[in-house]
DNA sequence: ATGAAAGCGCTAACAG
DNA sequence: CTGTTAGCGCTTTCAT
């Protein structure tokens, strides 16, 4: 339990050889014998000898350090996904740092500097609402879009698919006969563009005129949602005047967790009366009673396939662009509350 | 935009003076006139220059980045922590490494040496079931715990009042006419201690015999909470059996929501027949119906105590050992589950 | 008020 | 297979 830090110099000299040696013994980069190696490494053990990560970054020009940039860490979607990255990314050697944007552009910006300060080598970027035509980041080096559009065309991006999900929400909607309302938030990421999209899609192939009379949009952002219970009352009270059969495709599972509540709290029965469906596949879809049919996201596989890309894009930096746009199937998870 | 990176050098080159001069100016260090100082600001600025914090850190022996060491950031309670700590710490030049442990001591060893490697200036640790007389980490940095123990007594910790929550439910639900039972997991975090030590001191001093036979353990983690409700069923059951009004103090926020959900599922009536009181004020309290009585925890006031404590332990290492413990007042947010 | 020079801990030629 | 040397970008004496 040596107090004192301990540097490769120290190892060195305890070992008779040379800094140099050591260096290539702790890296593995050759040009040793295994005998000087297992003194030396011996030593360095011994010794209780640790790597300064700034000092091989300095040199080396690879802090191994990666940044992570996303909106909400408290929000449970993207703290999932943060925390699979993370692990990831340091049983492959990477430390993380992380960063909470607030879906702010500016902090983003900010956020961004500093972690090219720290040398990073390579940067996820998770979501964040990029206000149309917002100059979002322009990276100059390895970076890995989750659930945003880059504007430039030659960045990655992992995603899932927003589209299909919602295609199969409306869809299903429909085919239960039902008369299908959307329900959303202010939020304009690329996630809720690609689902109302869907949604239109369908409605409009379907043959429904004036669809933007069949979407709500909730005065507040996606991740929270505790507030407003009743405007959401009043756009349920209004629905059910109608006498039709409703389906409610939910921008996420959080305002499906609100739509129940707040048509349970008017006595409408679910689904019977209001059938509701959900999007993302977190908690409060499994702890919600009746439990919330939903779109779940593969969030392992998006987080798995972004450091995956990440890592690769860093190692060949000169390469032609491959597939560079990686979208995850998603799943219907039918539950009780449709 | 100039791609390729700008030192310290290039600053000085295009400004006419020496690469000290021009880090004296950077770093407001004195020792320059205003005049050169204007000048080579201008031209930093033009030349987008930024520091390179490995070197920074490198030669001044100061990362300004900090570690800190969380259980599972996608516990809401956790996440919220290490949110506000996070942007505290970016707010007054900090970065921030965040670790996930998974409560696993191992993970937390081995993050603790990456950490030490990055040269990290601080270091906060939430919670972790520090398994019995285990020998958690001993830091030899800056160090602030929330919501454990250290080994050492001259160690920092910031933590809520969790022993005085705890007598508050006890209490509340006593002086409400109920037999009170306590429901918690296989989780024995300092927190988790504390909440049920009071529980049982209540219980003794009340003139409680055998007040084991009062707490049932679920056979679970306290980060996820959505399977075993057989079991949970199991108990309501058994304790609707005596016939009497019952009150549950849940261990957290999550226990009493699944504890409501199973109650409503065996057509038992919350409050009347079982009033059930939660721990922390998670959004799971607020989204439940009823809503839950719970005892609130003061995130953003633990967040800001424990980065002011830790960046005042940075500054001056060598310090008569103040005041170390830091208690955070709870509060019981009376709502309709009791 | 400013510059020269040393050196943080490490890796990467280059020699041998 | 191993050692010598240079230098990454920066801060910090020590001069002047």
């Amino acid at each position: 339990m040596n107090s004192k830090k301990v540097s490769i110099k120290d190892v060195a000299l305890q070992s008779d050889v040379s800094v140099a040696t050591v260096s290539r013994i702790l890296n593995n980069t050759g040009r040793f014998s295994s005998k000087t190696a297992t003194r030396v490494m011996k030593v360095a053990n011994d010794l209780g000898y640790r790597q300064n990560r700034l000092a091989v970054g300095l040199r080396s020009k690879e802090s191994n350090t990666i940044g992570i940039l996303v909106p909400d860490i408290t929000n449970e979607f993207f703290s999932k996904i943060v925390k699979k990255c993370e692990q990831f990314l340091f049983s492959t050697g990477y430390s993380t740092i992380i960063c909470n944007t607030d879906r702010s552009e500016e902090r983003e910006r900010e956020y961004y500097r500093t972690l090219l300060d720290h040398q990073i080598d390579g940067l996820i970027i998770i979501s964040t609402s990029a206000s149309q035509g917002s100059k979002t980041i322009e990276t100059h080096i390895p970076t890995v879009f989750i659930d945003r559009k880059p504007s430039s065309d030659n960045e990655s991006v992992v995603s899932s698919d927003h589209y299909e999900g919602g295609r199969i929400i409306t869809e299903y909607l429909l085919n239960d006969g039902r008369v299908p309302y959307l329900i959303m938030t202010k939020t304009k990421s690329t996630a809720t563009i690609e689902r109302v999209k869907a949604f239109k899609d369908v409605l409009q192939k379907r043959g429904f005129k004036k669809f933007n009379q069949h979407i709500y949009s909730l005065n507040m952002t996606s991740d929270k949602f505790l507030d407003s219970d009743k405007e959401l009352k009043d756009i349920l009270s209004t629905l059910i005047e109608r006498k039709e059969k409703i389906g409610i495709f939910a921008i996420n599972d959080n305002i499906a967790y609100m739509v129940i509540r707040a048509a349970k709290q008017l006595d409408i029965e679910v689904p019977k009366t209001i059938s509701v469906i959900g999007f993302d596949g977190t908690s409060y879809s499994e702890i919600s009673s009746p439990q919330i049919t939903t779109i779940k996201q593969n969030v392992d596989l998006i987080s798995k396939r972004a450091c995956e890309l990440l890592l690769a894009k860093m190692q060949k930096k000169n390469e032609g662009k491959k597939q560079n746009f990686f979208k995850i199937p998603v799943e219907l998870v039918v539950r009780q509350s449709s």
